[in-house]
DNA sequence: GAGACGCCTTCCCCCGGGCGGAAGCCCGGC
DNA sequence: GCCGGGCTTCCGCCCGGGGGAAGGCGTCTC
């Protein structure tokens, strides 16, 4: 047998909690097979021909010709002229039945838009998936920066703007799993040090702002707040990614917190009260360089 | 056996020509079930339960229950506070990956948003997908009309500017299909004779114009143009739907072809010529009232 | 041109995973 | 309390699925 290559999903992160014995869930049901041949696909392997798939999910040729041909029929997947295989509409369509992914985008985006103008950074509503942030929008700025934060994207919690207004608004259990698993290093400014970590996380919760340079991206500078639903809970965060020294950070909060209540208040939440401008200034994030 | 309900996918057009027999393919196998699993959820049913699953699907509850674990586990769902079941983010990111469908997203994105701020209709991208029209992207104007063009909503191409664009530039055999296809009717003006949108399509490849009033939602009059790619071919329409009478369409036309012009040079498109303003005054499609 | 290789497709048989019946659990309503 | 609906777990039989093997292409090498 070959060596089953990356095989499983990265697995969600898991709000499921601790799983006895963990072991390396191999597909060994038909259903696990037939999603580890979508799992073959990925942001650097959206096409991939059909000994591709077998050989990712370590099935065999014969299996993986079969799934592939049944994904197919279903709209799954779709083949494209050469041969090759990529994902189908089908997924799409279904993706965008995600209750916390493209319902919460639909309601959200004039606000973005609007934000996304006013500040000419790259805007993103993005939420939680277990250990996770995933981006539900994303507006690019013409012509700006990087593409990292692709609709779809999904990255540790601890190492983007966002994903810090996630975490500090999680559930203990969550954070503690959080703190307690490796911090993965982007950049040299990414947090990777637990007690460091659990100081910004306090921060975010005392001032309501996440403030991250360089963290994920070099020559960036990060700006997160929450949004919060119906019963006052945090359900998303909105985040402005601009260019380092390209704006002034205070100049930028307002309109980003305000953006925020506008989209909590259309998600019914309660009378908000995100963030204080004064405390903001005053408790910065301490100067990493 | 309680009576299968909807149960399995209503089958995405099929690019694949006739098959044979054309049995009534219930999810005989177990990737087959799977898949039912996920096709129980839908625009109008994005959160079920545990047994609103099994009866959609027809299939047990035992199997509903340990499939739906599967999928949860793996991330395609998640299950809500109160018990029931949603798509998850897992099929969201996935989604992103459709090669027609987000990533063409991406690079229209842009120019989509001027054409919004231009016209302040609803904006729509649109590619084809076997006998259907899939929404890539909508942006919608502020406190606007219908939202039946959600993204990853999917409609008949008979019956959309976007979807009639597609139609008149895919292959005969497609159109073939299409127009020996029962055409369903929304609205009054909707297309439903075989020679009208035979005719319609023809005006649409000479002008290089959609022009669709009312024919999926009352009050509504649609535009679209095509978007060209690396070999001049048609791969997505370019949409746009402003309110009956508040805007002249010859003001409109323009703005969207440079549109289209733009996003088709993005893609790779040779030096483009979609649309001759002269001919279009011309031809408008006769008034249908 | 022969041969080798890689990729895809089809066929077929054996076996193990999946299916569903049944029973048990928890809730809320009458 | 009793009942009913929804969910979960258990278990045994059986049929769908897995993969070996063989065959059809097209391409590259010698």
């Amino acid at each position: 047998m070959p060596v089953p290559l990356p095989l499983s999903s990265p697995r969600p992160g898991g709000h499921s909690g601790s799983r006895s014995g963990d072991k390396a869930a191999g597909p060994a049901t038909a259903a696990g097979r037939t999603l580890a041949v979508l799992a073959a696909f990925g942001p650097e392997h959206s096409s991939l021909s059909l000994s591709e798939i077998s050989r990712r999910t370590g099935l065999s040729l014969t299996t993986t010709h079969r799934l592939v041909g049944e994904l197919r029929e279903w709209g799954a997947l779709e083949r494209a002229a050469d041969g090759r295989y990529g994902i189908g509409l089908r997924i799409l369509e279904l993706g965008a039945l995600a209750p916390h992914g493209l319902q919460l985008r639909e309601l959200a985006l004039p606000y973005l838009d609007d934000l996304h103008h006013a500040t000419r950074g790259n805007v993103h509503l993005a939420v939680r998936d277990g250990h996770d942030v995933v981006y539900v929008e994303s507006l690019r700025a013409r012509g700006a920066v990087q593409v990292l934060s692709r609709l779809g994207g999904r990255w540790p919690l601890h190492a983007t703007g966002t994903g810090q207004v996630l975490l500090a608004y999680a559930s203990p259990e969550v954070q503690q799993e959080v703190l307690a698993s490796p911090l993965r290093r982007f950049t040299a400014n990414t947090i990777t040090d637990v007690e460091q970590l659990r100081r910004t996380l306090a921060e975010v919760r005392r001032t309501g702002v996440a403030i991250a340079e360089n963290q994920l991206t070099a020559e960036a500078l990060a700006l997160a707040v929450p949004v919060r639903g119906p019963g006052d809970e945090v359900v998303a965060a909105l985040g402005v990614t601009v260019q380092r020294a390209v704006v002034k950070s205070h100049a930028v909060i307002p309109v980003l917190a305000a953006t925020a209540r506008g989209i909590s208040r259309a998600l019914g939440a309660p009378s908000v009260s995100t963030v204080d401008p004064r405390s903001v200034r005053r408790t910065t994030q301490p100067d990493l360089h």
